[in-house]
DNA sequence: CGAACAATTGAACCGATTCAAGATGCGTGG
DNA sequence: CCACGCATCTTGAATCGGTTCAATTGTTCG
């Protein structure tokens, strides 16, 4: 059902072509020999289709990911059985680093729609890292900041400010990485947004409709179009990045 | 009407005599000059006293803080001028990782009684765990810990799971420090707790009730003994740590 | 086309909050 | 030591946001 990890698809550590990892959330800013050793670690894989999956909770930790294209989530399941998505995670950006702690993957990671990533290996990043200085502080960055983030979204909001917030938060993410902040698709089903953001898709849905008819957005299936980002953001309070 | 932040009582980085590290979040297991350097950039302070600050949010990021004994709570104010307390802090546990990033607090770290900390530059913390690569595993391990944990609060439970979570992690945690895991002070009070939980203070007064009457706890006032620490796990779920 | 799944809509329900009142604990000063 | 006042905590009743359940519409794909 699902596909392995990717290095069982590739034996040894390719260079990544299409992965310049200055557009990553490692701008660490090298050149010659060091450039190259941090691309030696750097493994491509072929694209991952809807739903497959790129490693399961509990796994053995061993590497770090890079989204090259589309959209992966994460998800962790509880004692209960409940899943809950901790993120989506769109290009440019990174996931895996939870189970730094654990040496386990604490989630798991499922691609959404066809998506392709770079896999890291993290012990050699690591100890990369002992030799430059500045790409161990843009780990250690990195890190804050998800701390940080995932804080951020444990305060006590509505589902509306929750919703809100979470299309602000995606919107300055894709304006980040290059692409529109105002038009974009929403990847997920709407039952993973609400999974997401702790409520029914039913919520979801009703939200939505109330927020087109305010003249906020407007929807059409998962194309989306943020038509008042003022009153949105406003809306979401500090819910997003702010 | 808060004190200001440890250095300015302090003019240079002294030894800190009763803050063995080896306890804190931090076995490096190193010694003689390693553990002489690490010494010299942590510095003592005196107490604080009940509600003190130790920083607060939007200050210049410079320091760590491990705290020695007591308790702290750390809080974000949102763009509404709602508070909420990201975590409380016990002896041997560090706080003010999620500033790395954003080079200034997001938090203000408030003290719960009387309680007292080690203040650790983080710049020179960073240059140090270059040439110490066990310490820069210990910072990273840390950090990813942090993430984990602040993901795993953000699924969805009744107000009974994440009270019943609360205590079962907070128990947890004065075990893993060498307390009673069975019996402990609430230092703080019930407002804080209802806030950190996103709950109403009423809430959590009925929910104590509930639990004493199906004699899982006794409370007296801020003395807290787990009778049913089986029961109290189960009711808690994956909310604490599992 | 038709089956299967996703999204929407409406109505009843429930957990937790809010509001208001009362109880308890605690420090201060008489 | 007790009385007072203040703050915290507790308890009860009304209310509300969001969920749940159920039915309908819409979409995708073999």
């Amino acid at each position: 059902m699902s596909k392995q990890i990717a290095s069982s698809r590739s034996p040894s550590f390719l260079k990544c072509g299409q992965c310049s990892l200055g557009s990553l959330c490692l701008p660490v800013g090298l050149d010659g020999q060091d450039m190259v050793d941090l691309e030696n670690i750097v493994d491509s894989s072929s694209p991952f289709g809807n739903e497959e999956r790129v490693y399961n909770a509990g796994q053995t930790f061993d590497r770090i990911y890079a989204v090259k294209s589309g959209m992966f989530k994460t998800v962790i399941i509880d004692s209960l059985g409940n899943d809950h998505i901790t993120g989506f995670h769109l290009p440019g950006e990174l996931f895996g680093l939870d189970a730094i702690y654990s040496k386990k993957y604490m989630s798991s990671a499922v691609s959404l729609g066809t998506s392709s990533l770079c896999a890291i290996e993290y012990k050699e990043l690591e100890s990369l890292s002992h030799k430059l200085p500045s790409l161990q502080h843009q780990l250690l960055n990195l890190m804050s900041k998800e701390v940080q983030q995932s804080q951020s979204l444990n305060v006590d909001l509505t589902a509306e400010q929750k919703l809100a917030g979470f299309l602000i938060a995606l919107a300055a993410r894709y304006k980040q990485r290059g692409y529109s902040e105002t038009r974009f698709h929403l990847v997920m089903p709407r039952r993973d947004i609400a999974n997401h953001l702790n409520m029914a898709p039913e919520t979801v849905s009703r939200l939505f409709k109330r927020f087109v008819n305010d003249g906020l957005l407007t929807i059409n299936r998962t194309d989306l179009t943020i038509v008042d980002m003022t009153a949105l953001k406003e809306m979401g309070g500090c819910a997003s990045v702010c």
